[in-house]
DNA sequence: GTCTATATAGCGATAGAC
DNA sequence: GTCTATCGCTATATAGAC
């Protein structure tokens, strides 16, 4: 495939930015293209509409979400606490990805919900096989949901924060979690299908 | 205290109405007044400003939540299972207040997030004495998040509602997070302080 | 209290020079 | 590929009639 022009990029990580620290509304064209250092021209011939411009980020999701999914697969402590600890937003790519999207469902924009409903459901069925039944899935989705959800409310920088779990006491959540929810006493977690990693 | 004009609820109504479908950039001025079937010039009257209409929302959420609290304190079946029930959307005033405010929040209103930091400090106090510990205080709390974020997300009409359990997997989920989190063996919740209510 | 009319500013998008 | 200039529209807010 052919690598996407620089500018093209710059572009779509400005109006992520914006979006994730002062919401849909203060992501304009303007500003965008003031934040990514390039005129409103400049901008329109990348993306030809603001639709487009929430068509890439959709995109942008889908495709780290791909990554994070092998991640998932190949994480020695497994997927459930894969998935809770990385809930809690460290501010890589994909976090972003998802940050920004949320804040384009909540303006109405239908690629953006497609997109989240989709990176939802993969992960989900990442998950399924590694948890007693559904509902102990609905608990462990929901629990991603609810960090997720207090990440990208307390980013503008104070109210919420305090909410979030990080260190020790994630480490006894996920505890928590995994004993609530694993499939079996004496099978934790399958062997990974096709890896070498040594399970600890 | 005296009660706040008619039109001023109906124009508050309708400003929730349209935060909760259609997102905040949609949330017009204009709009808000023909949905509460006043002009803007009336609209304005009773609020200065739309920081003034976001203001009124964020008081909206605060009184609503000492009645919930209230409610909290009354049910049978405890404040957790009462906590995580009622956080799936009933459309009830209190869960339309809550995903208003969540919308201004991520539009940047200081108001709306203070709000919010306080109604979650208010139910986690509610909650705390009854679970083992912080850690379970955490799962139930973020559990609670996911649902309103879940419902937040899949309002619109559509994607999302999949993830969101009613009936029977609710109270499968509720049963499980009451056996992950409640304080002890003997004496799974306090008897209620000052209620004529039976245990059931 | 509620209205119409208007001022001012900023939005998304197009046209065409370079 | 990126720019400036500009159009048409809509936003918030004010002024003043009723």
């Amino acid at each position: 495939m052919p690598r996407p022009p620089l500018a093209r990029e710059r572009v779509l990580d400005a109006y992520e930015s914006l979006l994730i620290a002062d919401g849909e509304r203060a992501a304009t064209l303007e500003a965008v293209a003031a934040a990514a250092g390039v005129s409103k021209g400049g901008l329109l011939y990348h993306f030809h509409s603001k639709d487009a411009l929430a068509a890439g980020l959709a995109q942008r999701l889908s495709e780290l979400t791909d990554a994070d999914l092998q991640r998932m697969r190949d994480a020695p402590e497994g997927p459930v606490a894969y998935y809770v600890r990385t809930s809690v937003m460290e501010d890589d790519a994909l976090d972003r990805a998802l940050v920004a999207n949320t804040r384009l469902v909540q303006a109405g924009s239908h690629a953006a919900a497609q997109a989240i409903s989709d990176v939802r459901r993969r992960w989900a069925a990442e998950i399924r096989p590694h948890v007693r039944d559904d509902t102990a899935l609905e608990l462990v989705m929901l629990l991603g949901d609810g960090l997720y959800f207090n990440n990208s409310l307390s980013s503008p920088g104070g109210a919420g924060e305090e909410f979030v779990p990080t260190g020790a006491a994630l480490d006894e959540l996920i505890s928590l979690v995994l004993n609530a929810t694993a499939r079996a006493l004496e099978d934790p977690e399958p062997a990974p299908r096709s890896s070498g990693l040594r399970p600890r």
